[in-house]
RNA sequence: GUGGUAGUAGCUCAGUUGGUUAGAGCGUUGGAUUGUGGCUCCGAAGGUCGCGGGUUCGAGUCCCGUCUAUCACCCCA
């Protein structure tokens, strides 16, 4: 019988262990860091009613949310963020959760546009956000999370672009750009890439005047220190009481990231950054990396203060943001930085005297018992084949002992990096093995750092 | 969804104006003194040349379609 071709689906992907371990380990470093915040769990289903999805983002996401009718006749969608389901999930939930309440929630999302480089169809938003609260307090939270999150992951060269939404507004406004308020944000959005002349042409296709494209111009031109752009939007938007709020909003959470020492060179105010989801209200952020900016952003967000309205009537405005895990994993990836052959487990036990099967997994468990992960070889095959093994599965130390070793009740250990080797007694006085072995992942360990 | 580029072993690639059994390096695997790894040497496995159709005596090589990747548009993590 013909063969099924084994293969994913456009956009979707298989993860080997290479993949899986960094991959592991990023989400771990997520959820430490936003637990040491105060955020806490949660899940929402993979598929909700499409009305509770659609509509909430913009027209472009709505065309590319995968859905379907379901067998009793329901019109279904698979999540495209985990904004909008959270935000159901608050209108939902509120009256158990209280507030001010903050979520991390860790999960797949579906859309369905062209894959490129660090995009794909399915992948991993690691979600940050806090619901019932206004206050700048949880805007400087926010891009403090940000901040320490890159940094936990080992990022160095990163910079978080913030703008706010008012301020825009506030700047449409003035020009009486409301109704092509779109248009204009997107040519903005473009501006660093495409250049003022592009720019300029795509604002007169949309109906702009010269005036009012000049000053789109201007806007986006804007250059200088976060404390010079500061007071530039401030004369932009006097008089403009959403505006000026939006500017003092910002000087607020440019002064906090200082007060509280986050390097001037990792945040910078941005006033291109304007975002496609229409549910932004305030401030906004952006997160490129320094060393691979073409990859986008890796870790975005906002405020919405009133996208929890669309599901009750009371009052939940929310703030948060998202790693993108599987886009910063396409760029670690690119930079070189994923390691080629993760370690599987610590301590290698080699398989060598069949009869002493069980004193291989006493062993093991000895290990194991003293904090680190073990692997017993399952098959006895030559000693040169399984240090092999171990050594090019990344083990830091093998435990070799033959029925010589098992007959006195000792244990070879072997340092895998430094060759060196000593052995112990173990069956009267397990604990000389856990010694041991710690006194020699401190070695290997410093020979790491070395 | 639209357009550009690409697609040969697990990976990186070679394959001469279309010509017979499609190659290399790395990796995998076995061996080179029945107790000690990253080096070396020898051997082996592994390819419907992305897939389908067409032109031709003959296609990895030319043409068309399709799928996938990638880039741009669009949007975004």
């Amino acid at each position: 019988m013909a063969l099924i071709e084994p293969r994913t689906l456009k956009g979707f992907r298989d993860f080997l262990p290479a993949q899986m371990i960094p991959r592991e380990k990023l989400m771990e470093t997520a959820r430490t860091v936003y637990r040491r915040y105060g955020f806490v769990p949660i899940d929402t289903p993979a598929l909700e009613l499409l009305e509770v999805l659609t509509g909430k983002g913009s027209e472009e996401t709505d065309r590319q949310m995968y859905h379907f009718t379901d067998a009793g006749g329901r019109e279904v969608g698979m999540r495209f963020d985990l904004t909008v389901p959270f935000a159901r999930f608050a209108a939902q939930h509120i009256n158990e959760l209280g507030t001010p309440f903050k979520r991390y929630h860790i999960a797949p999302v579906w859309r369905g546009e062209t894959p490129q480089a660090g995009r794909f169809r399915e992948f991993v938003q690691c979600d940050f956000d806090t619901i019932g609260t206004t206050g700048v307090v949880s805007d400087i939270e926010t891009a403090l999370v940000i901040h320490e999150l890159l940094q936990a992951i080992g990022i160095d060269q990163f910079q978080i672009r913030i703008n706010n939404r008012q301020v825009l507004a506030a700047f449409l406004q003035a020009q009486g750009l409301e109704n092509s308020s779109t248009a204009v944000l997107r040519a903005l959005d473009k501006f660093e890439k495409v250049g003022g002349d592009q720019v300029k042409k795509e604002l007169e296709n949309a109906g702009l005047n010269a005036l009012q494209a000049d000053s789109v111009l201007a806007l986006a031109a804007m250059r200088g220190s976060n404390d010079e752009l500061l007071s530039q939007l401030a004369t932009m938007v006097t008089g403009n009481e959403i505006g000026e709020q939006g500017v003092q909003r910002l000087r607020d959470l440019t002064s906090a990231l200082r007060a509280a020492g986050v390097p001037e060179s990792r945040y910078r105010i941005d006033v291109s950054i304007a975002r496609g989801l229409d549910y932004y209200t305030g401030v906004v952020f952006e997160t490129t990396l320094g060393e691979l900016p073409s990859i986008g952003s890796i870790c975005s967000g906002g405020r919405y203060d009133n996208l929890a309205g669309l599901y009750t009537k009371q009052y939940l405005p929310g703030i948060g943001a998202s790693l993108g895990l599987d886009r910063l994993l396409a760029a670690l990836e690119q930079l070189g930085r994923i390691p080629k052959q993760p370690r599987s487990a610590d301590v290698f036990i080699a398989l060598f005297d069949p009869n002493g099967i069980n004193d291989y997994f006493r062993l093991a468990s000895i290990v194991r018992a003293a904090g680190w992960s073990a692997e017993v070889f399952p098959e006895s095959k030559k000693l040169a084949q399984q240090l092999k093994y171990a050594d090019q599965r990344g083990f830091r130390v093998a435990l070799i002992a033959g029925s010589d070793e098992l007959a006195k009740g000792t244990v070879q250990i072997k340092d895998l990096m430094n060759k060196i080797s000593t052995e112990v007694e173990w069956r009267e006085n397990p604990e000389q093995l856990s010694q041991a072995l710690r006194t020699m992942m401190r070695l290997s360990d410093d020979t790491l750092l070395a």
